[in-house]
RNA sequence: GUGGGUGUAGCUCAGUUGGCAGAGCGCCAGGUUGUGGUCCUGGAUGUCGAGGGUUCAAGUCCCUUCACUCACCCCA
């Protein structure tokens, strides 16, 4: 072994990796179902699009970004987040020009320079909705109902919805300086004394059992909202409550980008380690112009791929047995044969019939094996005596049955068997 | 950045007070010169993570180092 994948990096094998490419699916389905359009952006960016949209102040721009200059001596970063790239993109196109709102989902690779642990990679995979231009409770109310619509077809039972408000711009920096305030009279290391100045509300997602518990006491957001937002957030919970999707009010739930406005949630599921969310987002209503663009009040989530199949995983929901590559697999004996094998593969994968064979001079023993590791349901069998004859072996490999087909009719046969 | 754990065959792992490098699974071949999956027989695969030291002798003891992994911090 001469080289491995970077730290932090890891490759997806079958059978596994056919799995993670449908909970991908599943997680997207409900979202396109809803009239969100796909969009795909650079993997990577301006490196100021990342620093200015997700906010210089959170440990994803000060410590995680992966900041390469090009050979032109710009700043470039492999995405971190999904967010930003889209606004950008929807800025650029002017999309936001069009019918409000812009509805977009993406799914792609974002990278983080981070230390490693469980759930917790340096490159990871999101999928992400996001809703543009448009201000309605029912629109963060749909965005959540979409990714629980998500979780639950994937199977998945112990995902629990995390809900909370962040305030806006009129009554946030009232609630940020009562809890600096708050904050500043606790004791605490030089750290998270520097957090009070610099994103005082994340103090209050400290894990740590001495911090909490100086945090009783703490000011909540919920108890400072102004009118509009109490009321916007009222609307919200109660429209998931009418829509059947249980949460839970957590009044310390901080996310950790600056962008967030009002809604915020997470999906959290306990299979991860020490990580806990497989998913979350809300609403971000100065993100445009912060990026020097109008107002554009958005909401729109992100929901880890990798992190939901560790998930999977922990329930048990994934199949044991691999399911089978192909439905017909060749096994040719002699030349001639193998050449006439070839063609009619092809003609099968023609015929919407998927078809593999054995390839390398196996013996037929060795062919005979391989078309039962296919997991292909019949074995396509010509030798020298079928060829002579016209006429080709099909053998059901679950009943070892088998039977003559002239040559001419064997797609059409194998396409009626495996129907 | 910090701490713990683990590195032996493709995979999962044994390996005793230092004394011939092992098992299961997988792979290959044969049993069956044209038939898989079961069964039987045989076979191949190793820088014991790397480097150094102690010793007649090191997978085993000592030092250094690297990688992986889990956790802290932090984060989806």
């Amino acid at each position: 072994m001469t080289f491995q994948a970077p730290k932090g990096t890891f490759d997806w094998l079958p059978p596994r990796s056919e799995q993670v490419l449908a909970v991908r699916e599943a997680l997207v389905a409900p979202v396109r179902l809803a009239g969100y359009g796909y969009v795909e952006t650079p993997v990577f960016e301006d490196t100021q699009l990342f620093a200015r949209g997700v906010g210089e102040s959170t440990d994803i721009v000060s410590k995680e970004m992966y900041t390469f200059p090009d050979k032109a001596g710009r700043s470039l970063t492999l995405r971190p987040e999904g967010t930003a790239s889209v606004v950008r993109a929807v800025l650029q196109h002017n999309l936001q020009a069009g019918q409000l709102p812009v509805k977009l989902w993406y799914s792609g690779s974002q990278f983080r320079y981070e230390n490693v642990q469980k759930g917790r990679y340096r490159h990871f995979w999101q999928v992400g909705a996001e809703a543009l231009g448009t201000e309605d409770p029912a629109l963060d109310t749909e965005l959540i109902v979409l990714a629980a619509r998500g979780f639950a077809a994937l199977g998945l039972r112990n995902v629990r919805l995390l809900l909370n408000s962040l305030g806006d711009k009129t009554c946030r920096p009232v609630y940020r300086a009562a809890l600096q305030d708050f904050l500043r009279g606790l004791d605490l290391d030089d750290d998270t004394r520097a957090r009070i100045e610099i994103n005082p509300l994340r103090v209050l997602d400290d894990k740590r059992p001495e911090v909490q518990a100086q945090l009783t006491g703490a000011p909540l957001i919920v108890d400072h909202l102004c009118e509009g937002c109490k009321a916007y957030h009222e609307e919200v919970r109660s429209l998931l409550t009418a829509s059947g999707i249980a949460f839970e009010d957590d009044p310390k739930l901080v996310r950790g980008l600056d962008y967030y406005t009002r809604t915020t949630f997470e999906f959290v599921h306990g299979g991860l380690g020490s990580q806990s969310a497989i998913g979350g987002g809300g609403r971000y209503d100065g993100l445009s112009e912060m990026l020097g663009g109008p107002p554009l009040p958005s909401v729109g989530w992100a929901l880890g791929v990798d992190r939901t199949f560790l998930a999977m995983e922990a329930e048990g929901l994934l199949p044991e047995t691999a399911p089978g590559r192909v439905q017909v697999y060749g096994v040719a004996l002699g030349d001639d044969a193998r050449r006439r094998m070839f063609h009619l593969v092809a003609e099968l994968r023609g015929a919407g019939v998927s078809a593999d064979m054995a390839f390398g001079g196996k013996g037929l023993k060795g062919a005979m094996k391989g078309a039962d590791r296919s997991g292909a349901r019949f074995a396509l069998i010509l030798g020298e005596r079928d060829l002579a004859a016209g006429a080709a072996q099909v053998k059901d490999l679950t009943t070892a049955e088998q039977t003559e087909v002239p040559l001419a009719q064997v797609v059409d046969v194998l396409k009626g068997k495996v129907q």
